[in-house]
DNA sequence: CTGTTAGCGCCTTCAA
DNA sequence: TTGAAGGCGCTAACAG
């Protein structure tokens, strides 16, 4: 079905049909209804290529989607996109990935911008400095960035307090009088995790406390990573008594080291995970539960979404945009007192 | 930079330099060079909307992203994207997420095939009997089901022999001794999983041993899920003293498990998992090192990418896809002879 | 309040 | 081998 025979069918014109459907005021309220009754009737949806032609509106955000081994390995990154599309939904708007090989990401970028495949954008897991914000600024595709990076421009972002999180978890940890705390971090080329790494500095610097290089560490954010470094750290004498963990995911592996090296958790190491609020790690569940810095990143992605369609309905300046949220820290088993030598 | 404007820098019609970007045999050589050349040079990228609308294609696959808690708690997901992404990035197909409330998925299938968003969508984690493969037929959107479902309908699929896997992996512990089986299974209303049970049972009835029901569980693949079923499992007497486990998630919950009651994995009781290959979890890395059934899911995506490229492009009759892939069984530590009580 | 008329940017038939 | 013209389905000025 289309206007032109929804129209016929009603003895309308294809506008009047047009702005009945589209919500638009002029309408009378009779005519209205009964075109929306037919366009229910016949299942009527306007065609989105013409729609989007006619509009200059793509109806979409985009994502592009780096199908490297090595940058996928986010299982967070699911949790952000049904973030986003919680809140998208409402507006039916889609989202659209782009596949784009590593290295390849800004032709990609590029691409979604001139074809107008898509109204914004999102960047995620930005690194330190990332030329994708200068990239989009140029090309004029509205863009929020999840997370933050260096740069001049003046760009939309939400991020949380990674530092202040890993700051304030590592204060914790000295309040219970460990002083030889390990970092396992996620990998400091990536803005978050230089945030966590500041954080930590801060404290143990704040309490008089030298940071140990040999207790940090940084990999990709697996169990196999949290593994192999905890296990890395354990072996040193003394050894640590503390560690922050960039993720739980990560906080298994680590677990798991702790067990073969005969420890138990929360008695003689503590531990605190950064916990991104997955439903397939549960701190809660877990044996000990796991201390957490806590913050969803799922309603980052509804947020993030709320605001990119801020800025492309709305017309809101993106210098405007600047969200910062705070982590909480949730105590839980896995954390206790330094044990004594 | 428009189609028209490129055409009359060079002098040429639209038609001319519609045809030399797309490959058209017709046009000399020469003057496609010319085009190519300056298409290159400004950078030139047809509109996305204008060409679907003119074209009739919209150059994107769909798929519809259920938001809902419980449904996502696939991490497996994201690499069956990025497999996706792998084949369609060559082609420069999108992918369309079409967010979506659990229960309203089929509207939202509707809306995509209505609107022509999509030439093709994909059916992931099909229940036992799922209503989407009618809705798709009648809407008469192509598809490729990854799993499969009971339905009189020949549609395309493309599966991975979970029966089969079970089977074997349920063998190979029975031939090691075991008769005491447990199996950790996904929710038994998808296929897949009802697919496993079978496997199971047929390899324990064909070696004579009967099933404990007491012994046979399902839940969401979660890490915590593994704990809890694998929990209640070991208080049992007499306990089991293998286990068939659905994910590599859930088996480390069950690991866990394993270790609270302090057995040792691959001596006091035997653990074979199932691997989707995901990067971030690895079963040389776990300690001791994890028995796997095992089938890439990212391999998986691509395939059913270029499957979904056939049905499209070639017009291949989806009657005529069918593809089961055979599962490896992979041997490793976890696994050992039976104890002796 | 409704209709007429032009596009949006591209592809494609038909004619040359 | 190239071009002119029409149309994909919809929205949005501009009239009435």
């Amino acid at each position: 079905m289309r206007l032109k025979e929804l129209a016929l069918h009603l003895g309308l014109s294809q506008t009047t049909v047009s702005r009945a459907l589209n919500g638009y005021p002029e309408v009378n309220e009779e005519t209205r209804q009964r075109v929306l009754d037919a366009a229910r009737r016949y299942d009527y949806r306007p065609n989105a290529s013409a729609r989007r032609l006619a509009t200059g509106r793509a109806g979409a955000i985009g994502i592009v989607l780096p199908t490297d081994r090595n940058m996928l390995l986010d299982p967070h990154y699911i949790e952000f996109q049904a973030g986003l599309g919680e809140r998208l939904m409402k507006d039916e708007i889609d989202i659209v990935l782009s596949p784009s090989k590593a290295g390849d990401e800004m032709a990609t970028y590029r691409r979604m911008a001139i074809s107008s495949r898509v109204d914004a954008v999102i960047v995620s897991s930005p690194t330190v400095d990332d030329p994708r914000v200068a990239l989009l600024n140029e090309l004029g595709l509205p863009f929020v960035v999840h997370g933050r990076t260096n740069s001049p421009l003046d760009y939309a972002w939400l991020d949380i307090d990674n530092e202040g999180a890993f700051r304030h978890a590592a204060k914790h940890l000295l309040d219970l009088g460990h002083r030889r705390i390990g970092l396992i971090n996620g990998e400091t080329r990536h803005n978050f995790a230089l945030d966590r790494d500041r954080g930590f500095r801060r404290a143990l610097a704040a309490h008089g406390v030298e940071v140990d290089e040999n207790l940090v560490a940084e990999g990709i954010m697996s169990d196999e990573t949290g593994y192999r470094i905890t296990a890395r750290f354990l072996a040193q004498r003394p050894r640590p008594t503390a560690l922050l963990v960039s993720s739980m995911m990560m906080s298994l592996g680590a677990l798991r080291a702790i067990r073969s090296a005969g420890l138990e958790l929360g008695r003689d190491i503590s531990m605190i995970a950064h916990d991104d609020v997955i439903p397939f790690l549960n701190p809660d569940a877990m044996v000990p539960t796991m201390s957490t810095t806590r913050s969803s990143i799922r309603a980052a992605g509804t947020r993030v979404a709320e605001l990119l369609m801020e800025l492309i309905v709305e017309g809101r300046s993106p210098a405007s945009i600047h969200e910062l949220w705070p982590v909480d820290l949730v105590v839980r088993a896995s954390t206790g007192p330094a044990p004594r030598d």
